[in-house]
DNA sequence: ACCTGAACACCGTTCAAGT
DNA sequence: ACCTGAACACCGTTCAAGT
């Protein structure tokens, strides 16, 4: 699993091999299938234990909407580390996933959100954190893994304002946006948006 | 390119394969070459396709709030029609996402959000909705293709109920709630969230 | 300009046989 | 109980050669 992870970090998603594995282990690709049923399993393992650490340090004595906050961000940084992570979250069924869930919802509650929007308010946030970290692993297999921030930036800058702009006109628009700002800042301001909501919303319809 | 998103929606992402499509036009593999660099850019081609008809439908005279409602409700309906399609959103560097981003980017500009929250809000949206879709496209790997919408809702609850109780109490929680839940009425409310949040956060902080 | 199809360099997975 | 490693059934991709 260590030695999975490792592999991992170093090549990416595509350079875990059970070959590859087994060689560094110095053993025969069959003997990985006593120890798990399949690559998915092993993705799947790995995955869960990077998401077991972010959501370990979540204290619920914190305030509630902080608490939200930094598991959130956690997220982010542990995929930014491991790009491998965001590409499996959005594929895997409900074992990492499930986790940030309750993570997330154990908050929700506490914040005082009624029971009947709990569910909608976590989902939502578990959607857009999901969403996020696949998005910023997908960019980061645009760009070679040692390149810093600003250059990556430049590089999605570079593949919006590629496009036509007459047909993409708010993407021209918000292209400088994109090379400047911190992305952090921008995840964050996202859930902030979606707290500021749950605030609001409560009632909307009786159907 | 017809024929291949035929295949992968009759037997989904892993069928899709470069021999099978090349047997299906009556060619060689080799020939599928000259019009298609690789097999992503295929798939990324092919998820395009459906992403240009769901933001084609998009007019700019609605209300602008309903005008997102809209696509994001279409693009929900087209990655349960096409669930692999929800899986390479995930993945796919900027083509079908941009088109996304730029479509919702127009409602919230003609919402009147100021032009410094555009850029956060309009990627909040399209992370929420690229989430769920993921998200959607991983439970369809879980139950088989021919499963009604309840069947499938039992099979999901039954992944969140099989984890221990103390572990994952609001899971638990929430899990009869998802049994009976509407799930395209579930997306509609973290969109609403998003748009209610947009309404209030405006200025944060002046750094 | 476009197609053919054999060949290359891989995969995940299985399974008899070993220790 | 756990490992070995050859073998099976595939992949994507390339490329000389054809039309």
């Amino acid at each position: 699993m260590a030695t999975a992870t490792e592999m991992l970090d170093e090549a990416g998603d595509g350079a875990l091999t059970f070959r590859a594995l087994a060689a560094r282990l110095q053993t025969g690709p069959g003997a990985l299938y006593w120890h798990v049923a399949n690559r998915d399993e092993l993705l799947a393992a790995a995955t869960e234990n990077v998401i077991a650490g972010v959501v370990a340090t979540s204290r619920p004595d914190e305030d509630p909407r902080e608490a939200i906050r930094a598991v959130a961000l956690r997220t982010f940084d542990a995929v930014d580390a491991h790009p491998w992570v965001g590409t499996h979250l959005g594929r895997e069924p409900w074992s990492a996933t499930l986790r940030l869930l309750e993570c997330i919802g154990g908050h929700v509650d506490r914040m005082g959100v009624p029971p009947a929007a709990q569910f909608d308010s976590a989902t939502a946030l578990l959607n857009f954190i999901l969403g996020a970290a696949g998005q910023n692993a997908a960019n980061a297999r645009l760009v070679p893994p040692d390149a810093d921030r600003s250059a990556f930036l430049h590089v999605v800058a570079a593949h919006w304002t590629s496009r036509d702009p007459a047909e993409y006109p708010f993407v021209h628009r918000i292209a400088d946006q994109l090379r400047e700002h911190d992305d952090r800042e921008q995840f964050l301001a996202g859930v902030d948006l979606i707290l500021a909501g749950m605030a609001n919303v409560r009632s909307r319809d009786g159907s």
